[in-house]
DNA sequence: TGTACATCAGTGAACGCGCGTTCACTGATGTAC
DNA sequence: TGTACATCAGTGAACGCGCGTTCACTGATGTAC
């Protein structure tokens, strides 16, 4: 071991067996939940199985008949979380959201989602934390690489209809760089108390809203 | 420990024995070294004292001459990474960084600042890493927090001689949010090599700079 | 310059603990006839 | 409806390991006279 280099090797994190029986589908539910309660009260780098299985009132030999390893739960929580964010993107899009004929009016709906997305987070028991490790725990990457690409395509889709006249590539540099940027602006919402949170979140919206309206500009009409 | 809610300690984190010797010095480089090139390679969650004594040539005993425990480690080396990058920015402002004439202008010297900062963050030692888990490492966030209030507070000062007719607590919340989207800019183009790293901070720029255009706009000139 | 002593720097070896994980098993539920 | 069997769900107890940390110590460096 001396002056060996340890690579992190990659872990298998797909849920194991399926819950076929009902009391075994509470069982998993009881698991999940557990985790979700000790990520809020004790953070990520101190939870652990046999804590997880205690809350759960189940033995630690039951929880790997559901998850392989330790990661794959928080994985499942992550993935949990991210649907949760997705649909309520996608429910936005279909309800209207980027129909917008004036700046004021960008800002308002994009407020209304990025208010309800801050809240799922928000609600979401440990939410705050799988958002903030998102990007730093290894395990989480891959959860959080699918859902930001989910997204950004869900949004490239329409806007693409929207702004024929910018290239594809700008117009997904865009998305991308504003997707971020709200994301980011969400998580340090959600971080600081002292922040008046509606404002904030607000003022982001309008950035980004700017932004896009200079984007339009930049390229001609057709 | 039945049900038993444990939650995270306050940890001491201040370096303990300021080396007086030449000696002692270097070991204190080789240990902080160590930490950098193992946090580098195996990452946040797996790096321990034990590793990193062993890869700096001392016994574990000797790392807690210096570091009361291994997040003092990982705080020593985030601020020592917050200060390289405050140090940036004050220089970029003493070097007339906010002052400009136009957009073209601004894009073109946030973009300088962006791209050192992302620089300094790359070149250090497991700088990725620490950048990433600022936010989610309970250990760094007092760092975090704290070199957030210094940049924001330094450019603050500069800016409210600039924008004099914008509401303090308005301009102080549109710093807040351009530092926090440029941050998150800086994190996004380390993380994705699949990127055009150049053309991702320009874009961040430039909605930060009409962003501040329209900040200027929103108030009666006086 | 040399010697005696005080302080500083670092070692070697181990500690207890809680971690992730597994094994052989028992009990619960479903199914066929 | 009852019984025999197969499969599913969960248990109890322990495992080996590496973690963070400490102790009593030796050797290196500095200081006073």
């Amino acid at each position: 071991m001396k002056g060996v280099t340890r690579r992190a090797a990659p872990v298998d994190v797909e849920t194991k067996a399926q819950p076929a029986q009902r009391r075994s589908r509470e069982t998993y539910d009881r698991i999940l939940t557990a985790a979700g309660e000790l990520l809020e009260e004790v953070g990520m780098e101190r939870i652990s199985t046999n804590m997880v299985a205690e809350r759960a009132g189940v033995s630690p030999a039951a929880l790997y008949r559901y998850f392989p390893n330790k990661y794959a739960l928080v994985v499942a929580l992550a993935e949990l979380l991210a649907s949760m964010s997705n649909a309520a993107i996608v429910e936005w899009i279909k309800a209207g959201g980027l129909e917008t004929r004036n700046l004021d009016e960008a800002v308002a709906k994009n407020f209304e989602i990025q208010k309800r997305a801050t809240e799922i987070i928000r609600a979401f028991p440990g939410g705050p934390w799988i958002a903030r490790s998102m990007r730093a725990l290894p395990a989480l990457r891959d959860v959080a690489n699918r859902s930001r690409r989910d997204v950004v395509d869900q949004l490239f889709a329409i806007q693409r209809g929207r702004y024929p006249h910018v290239p594809a590539d700008e117009l997904r540099t865009a998305i991308r760089l504003s997707t971020d940027a709200l994301a980011s602006n969400s998580l340090m919402v959600l971080e600081d108390p002292d922040l008046d949170a509606d404002a904030m979140l607000r003022e982001g919206c309008l950035m980004v809203a700017i932004y896009y309206e200079h984007l339009d500009a930049r390229y001609p009409r057709p």
